[in-house]
Parts: structure tokens; C-alpha cells; sequence
DNA sequence: TCCTCGGTTTTCAACGTTGGAAACCGGCCT
DNA sequence: AGGCCGGTTTCCAACGTTGAAAACCGAGGA
């Protein structure tokens, strides 16, 4: 294998600590010894074992991101954000995906592997509650997009029912009078959807429109056919919804798929807004009005707050309230939007092509 | 931190050893003392420290991802897959994205993270030639998608030109006749764009279509700004396509999106084929044709490949073609497709809804 | 000349683990 | 009783690294 401290002590004709000195920059050293340490480093190649390193200081260096898989864009794209902020920190990260069944084979992986990882970032639609059981007691953790029972750990979110009532608002602002909802869940008591039903609720209720449950539609997944069976189950109402708000972005655009098959228009028949702004939405046809959660921020934020857990922090658990915006693009404004004369041929900012 | 064999053994009142061989399952150990050895590690709440052991071991039981990046459906898929391939060896995958400046600082995070693990699966993409220099001479090596120089290392890939031929003949059995293609980069010499683009020049050439090259419209990278910006290219020209072949999915969702926003309808005025075969083509308006590799394949090839090289096996380079399909979907075939009737209600397969 | 002092270098131990070999132990054979 | 045997357990060393402390060494001061 590659040389150790050990072969470069030997060629150099010191100790192996003088080497190490030389290794971690340690001022005194005498110049002869550094530059004659220095080239029989070059000479060998040598390189520090980063497992030894770690060993040595109790910690591996590395933290884990639990995420449910990294097809979903959004997890792809955040995934990206929180390498490139531990990148950035000299941390590495080791992804693990947790969709699927979670079952006992994954949940025991997992747990062997928490012993490789200071520190985890999860995302708690990842998690069961045994999830959390198996895991290390002492690990420090990060909680990304929703509090998973009373407070127990770090948690980097947007606001999600002022997001939900954001969106809801912005196809009220558009005339729209039955507004259904995608992405339902009735299994996690706390989830993601939960907050984001109850911000559309609000919305509705200051507009003084009843809540029809028949135009709430739950989702099993979060992907692209669950949007689009949804979409045609509301289609087939005897008043189908004239907007949609769904809970996130692929599930947007799995409806808005069934919309276009079915030879509706978007807006002009059915407005849609979905939440997370990943790529795809941004050159769909129409291109998808969202909800932008603030990727970097979450990113730099979890990362931030766990290695300084890791780093011994004893405090209370913290709450982070990311930034997010509402991205109007084409799938609510059909005519007269800054998008559209520009979108056509010369895109701007809003309308990235 | 956690308890470690020290810890149970004091309390178990046995040496270190016959603590670790009943965690191992050592098969010489009483029954007594295994059952009081079991239950100070269940006390404890003992769990290996897998840094300690892979310091013991030499070994990590980490290998590397090097993507461009994860935001790129094409690689998060994959990358999907390789975790997925490795968590079934017990190996846990460390990304790491390349893309980006690529410079010094990066190539020295690599190299510096070269040495926690075991092994590295790359897409050469990622990869200048420095990249690899700056790297572990004797770290295994499994390259994606394309040999770098000299068969220096294991490769898994699919037959580009075989695809590439296979998709421009599929556009020339619609009766087009004036095909553009996207993609072309004059940087990386043996890369996949030069592959791709043989094998569309081969397809031509055999129906006796002369090579336009007016037609052939590079881009820097391969995202959907750059297939819409090529996409404007074209349609500027005197006599634009009635057909494009693109190098990559996201390229071709691009064009797609110029197209649309322009007024022309797919696949009726211009058709479009890609490559990569990711979700979001399957669900854009129109459905996207491509060439779909066979990710799950690559991925389990590629990791097998890299497992066998850390075991030690010394053996030339081996090559592996991963199998790939045309995907007929709507981009390219208007009426009377299998997908019509079923995408608007019922999909099959093939029209996933 | 002896001592002190500061810079330089080495020795020692430890992080948690496991392979190898030695030590222990009760039973069984001679 | 002495010796051997096999199962069981412990001891030792090592993986590569670094903090702490000890050792070394030449220079300057008493």
C-alpha cells in the first residue's frame, strides 16, 4: 500500500514524530531535517492515512445524509448543497438513502454505519420513529424540512404554512375559486404535509372559500405518477378545480402531464404551483410557478449546526427558518408576465433558458 | 463517546480478545462466557468502531463516487444505483463532485480524500488528466462511460456509437431527412460527445445524406440552458432541422423547450431523440425518446469490478458494455403510437403515469 | 568548568481493533 | 502420577497517527 510515516522516517533517517512534525507544519524543526523529511515524502509519495488520523482524534471526519432517495431532484439538488458545505469545511459525506423498505436490513446498515459518521442530516420523511431508535444515542443530529416528535434535535426548515398560504394566495390573487390539493398524507402525524394543508386551509378560510375535502387528493409518494393519478381523479369530479396546489413540484408536474394529455390548458383552464423549484420545473412546458426554498441556506445552515454539535456544542435544540420565495412562472400566468414576451426568445432571470 | 471492547470486557470481567471474539463469533468461547459477554454489551450499548477496525483491517470499506454533479438527473440516478449496488456489499460510497473550477484546491481535497477509501468509481467527465495524476497511483479504478487514454483502468459503458447510430437512423425512419445534432465538444478529445457524434455521421452516411455541419451545434456542458440555446441556433438557420439528435437528455429537454416556445410543435415539425433516458423525460410534454442505458447494470458492473480490484485481483483492464434501449416515446412518434390511446388515461410501461 | 536555556528530536503511550501465539485448565490416556 | 489434548482465555504486537513528556544538544552566562 502507500508508505506510512513509518518508510518515510526510515528514508529520511529520523523519527517517525519528526516526520509527523514536518506533516503537520509543527514550527521547530530545523530546515536541513524539514527539506530532507520534505523530499523523502516526495520520494515515496506519501500521503497521511486519514483512518489512522481519525482514529486517532476519536472522529472520522465524515458526516452522513439520510435522504429518502436521490432520484427525487430536490434531494439530488440538496444533496449537492450540503457535499459542497462540508466540502467546503473539509467534512466528507456519505449518503444514505432510507426509501424503500426501511426495513430491519436497512435500519441495522445504518446503524453499524452511524459508527463511521460524527454527525447526521436527515431527512425526517426518511425516518420512522424505530429509525431514530437504532440510531446512536450520543450522534449528533440535524433534522431537515419538518420536528420529528418534541423537539429533539437541530432543525434547518422553511415556513411551511406560511409557504402553503403563500402559493394558495398567489391562484386566489388569479381569480381561481376551487383550488384543489395534491400530496396528502395521512401516515406521519407531524409531516410535511400536515404543515402544508394547513397553510392552503388558512388561505382559504381568509378568502372566506369553504374547504371542499373533496378536492384535497392525498399522494402515497411524492413523485411524478402520484401527481399524475391524482390530477385525473380530480378531473373526474363532477366540478373539477380550475387551480392546483401540490405539495411539491414533481407531483406539479406528474398533473400537469395529465392536464396537457387531456388537452386542457395551462393556466388557462387549470393554474398549478408546486413547491422546491428543482431544475425541471424551470423548462417545463409551461414552465412550473413554485415555491424556492433557499437550497444553499438549508445546506449551509444543517452543516453549520451539526459540526458544531460535533464539535461538543451542549445546547438546547435550535430551529432555523429558512428563506423561501414564490417563483411565478408560466403555469400560473399565461398572459402579460414579465416571462412571457421574454420567455419566448430572450429569457430572463425568471424564465432561465 | 460509545463504550468500546475495553468497556465491556471490564465489566464483563474477561480480556479485550474474548470480548472481540464474541462479537465476532469466534466459534471457541463458552456459552457462559458468551451469554455474560452479551449482556455487558447490550448494557453498554457497545458497537464497533469501524474506524478502528478498517485501521486494523487496512482497509476503509469506503469507496468513492467522482460525478460532475449531483443536480445532473443522469448522475444522480446512477449515483442512486451505485449506493444501492454497494450497500449490498456491506461498502458504504462517499460522492464526490468534480465539476465546477476544478483547480487545485478541489484536485488536492480529492487526493487528500483519495486516501480514506479503498476505491474510485468515476465518470470522466469529471476528469482532466491532472485529476488523475494528482491521484493514488495504486488506488483501483473503475471509469464510466468512456476509456481516458490508454486502457489504464476497468470501464463500463455502454456502445456510444452503436446508440448514437441506432437513434439518428430512428429519426431517418420517420422520413426525416435534415437532422441536427447537439452536443458536440471540441475540449476532451476521446470523449463521449466525439463517440456520439460518430455514430450519428455513420447513420448518415448510410442513408447518403451528406454531413451538414452547420447542423452539428456544440455545447459547453450538458444542461438545458445549453440545449436551448443550440436549439435557437438552429431555428435561425436559413433551412433549420426537421429532427434533432441529442447527447444527452437534458439537452434535448432544452431544445424541447425552445421548440414549444417558439410555436413548433414535436414531433410533427421537428422530432426529438436524447440520450441518458431520465425521469423527467418520461413525464415532459411531448414524452421524450431516448437511449436508455442500462443504469442499474453500469452501476452493479462497476461496482463488482471495483470490489474485485480492492481485493486484490491483478488482471489487465477489463472493458464491460453495458446493454442500452431506444425508447420510442412521444417526441418522435405523434400518432398511432403504442403510448397514444394509454398515455391519456391508462399508461403502459413505457408511457409511466 | 558547570549550569541553564531554548530549540530540536526522540521516546512513550494511546486511539480501538484483531491475528497469532502463548498460557491456562480440566479431562483422559498410559 | 505424569503427560497429552483440546477447548478456552489471555497476552502481545501491530495497523498509522499524534499529544505529552523526556532527552539531547549547542550556546551563552555564572
Amino acid at each position: 500500500m502507500g508508505a506510512s510515516l513509518k518508510d518515510v522516517a526510515k528514508l529520511a533517517g529520523v523519527s517517525v514524530k519528526t516526520v509527523s512534525n514536518v506533516v503537520n507544519e509543527y514550527q521547530h524543526v530545523s530546515e536541513a531535517t524539514r527539506s530532507r523529511v520534505r523530499e523523502a515524502i516526495d520520494q515515496l509519495g506519501y500521503r497521511p492515512n486519514l483512518t489512522a488520523r481519525h482514529l486517532r482524534y476519536g472522529r472520522s471526519g465524515i458526516i452522513g445524509l439520510a435522504l429518502p432517495e436521490l432520484g427525487i431532484p430536490y434531494f439530488a439538488e440538496l444533496a449537492e448543497e450540503v457535499i459542497g458545505a462540508a466540502e467546503r469545511e473539509s467534512w466528507s459525506v456519505l449518503i444514505d438513502q432510507t426509501d424503500g423498505r426501511g426495513d430491519r436490513e436497512r435500519l441495522t446498515s445504518s446503524g453499524a454505519r452511524s459508527r463511521t459518521i460524527d454527525g447526521l442530516i436527515i431527512s425526517p420523511l426518511a425516518l420512522d420513529a424505530e429509525f431514530l431508535a437504532g440510531m446512536r444515542a450520543d450522534l449528533p443530529l440535524v433534522l431537515l424540512g419538518e420536528q420529528v416528535g418534541p423537539g429533539t434535535a437541530d432543525l434547518v426548515a422553511i415556513d411551511n404554512v406560511a409557504a402553503a398560504r403563500e402559493a394558495t394566495q398567489h391562484l386566489l390573487s388569479l381569480g381561481r375559486r376551487r383550488i384543489a390539493a395534491i400530496g396528502d398524507q395521512h401516515v406521519s402525524a407531524a409531516g410535511t404535509a400536515n404543515v402544508r394543508l394547513q397553510g392552503y386551509r388558512d388561505a382559504l378560510a381568509a378568502a372566506g372559500i369553504a374547504y371542499d375535502h373533496e378536492l384535497v387528493v392525498p399522494a402515497e409518494s411524492y413523485h411524478r405518477p402520484d401527481g399524475a393519478a391524482a390530477m385525473r381523479l380530480l378531473l373526474s369530479l363532477a366540478e373539477p378545480p380550475d387551480a392546483v396546489f401540490c405539495f411539491n413540484d414533481l407531483l406539479a408536474l406528474g398533473a400537469l402531464r395529465t392536464l396537457l394529455a387531456a388537452g386542457l390548458r395551462v393556466p388557462d383552464d387549470v393554474a398549478i404551483v408546486g413547491v422546491d423549484d428543482i431544475e425541471d420545473g424551470r423548462f417545463s412546458t409551461p414552465t412550473l410557478t413554485t415555491i424556492a426554498p433557499d437550497k444553499t441556506q438549508i445546506a449551509e445552515a444543517a452543516v453549520t449546526m451539526l459540526l458544531e454539535r460535533v464539535n461538543g456544542l451542549d445546547a438546547p435544540p435550535r430551529e432555523i427558518t429558512a428563506r423561501h420565495t414564490l417563483q411565478v412562472r408560466e403555469s400560473t400566468n399565461a398572459g402579460g408576465s414579465p416571462c412571457r414576451g421574454q420567455a419566448r426568445h430572450a429569457p430572463g432571470p425568471h424564465c432561465p433558458m
